[in-house]
DNA sequence: GTACGTGCAAAGGTTTTGCATTACA
DNA sequence: TGTAATGCAAAACCTTTGCACGTAC
């Protein structure tokens, strides 16, 4: 489904979308969007995300074993992830990272993701 | 709920498990133990994959959207993934990474794993 | 007017939960 | 005997799908 007509909810989803750096969940963004948009559907939101996940507008992550999250940032970047909140952030510098052939097991390798696990600020404040 | 018993169940799983290279889902799972033991129920599966993770004795991998994905080898290791049939394949080498702590946004860094993603040799076959 | 998009509700797939029964310590 | 584990079924989620109704081109 390419995404032919932007409609006002489609819009809607897009304007939150845009330069978010939360990774929502579908969720999420149904939440955000209906507050401005209260007739909106979580299909709706579903139906988006599809398309634009099509024209790679949106990259969908695997890193919440819960539910997806959706990056609408779709350049080559890796995450910070709390392992409490679940808390995603973006780690913006370059991490040189190479496999060596041997042990690519005979695989064409077409990308590749680093995820660094821990404790957010508020995390470790209320671990205490 | 720790492991107190070792029942038939239990010790059918782990010796599935018990080397096991594949990161199977917990359906996975039970289709290959319940070929032994026919009387299991995916519910002792999950319960039991529950008790495993508390006692690290399992991992629960989040690089499927679609299933959760486990792996018996609980050192640190990375993967490479298969985009078209959902292989996983352990990467043995080590892989020297770190992050700047200018780039760490005040979390307490506990872990970290990389995915490297592409076609395995099987799928690069079918494709052509 | 026709294709596309929406919203609703239902269905599908995975995982969790409640509970009565079984069986080990 | 008491506690842990099992198995079944139901429930809870997240996500997808079918379909009738709108709406833009």
């Amino acid at each position: 489904m390419a995404m032919t007509r932007l409609t006002p909810q489609r819009a809607a989803i897009l304007e939150y979308l845009d330069g978010n750096t939360d990774h929502p969940s579908a969720e999420d963004i149904y939440r955000a969007v209906r507050r401005r948009y209260p007739m909106i559907s979580l299909a709706t939101v579903y139906n988006t995300l599809d398309a634009l996940k099509q024209e790679d507008a949106v990259m969908e992550l695997s890193i919440d074993t819960a539910r997806k999250r959706y990056d609408p940032d779709t350049r080559p970047h890796n995450h910070l992830i709390c392992t409490t909140c679940k808390r995603i952030v973006d780690i913006r510098v370059r991490l040189p990272l190479r496999l060596p052939k041997s042990e690519q097991s005979g695989f064409k390798i077409t990308g590749k993701h680093v995820e660094f696990y821990g404790l957010c600020p508020d995390c470790q404040d209320a671990q205490v």
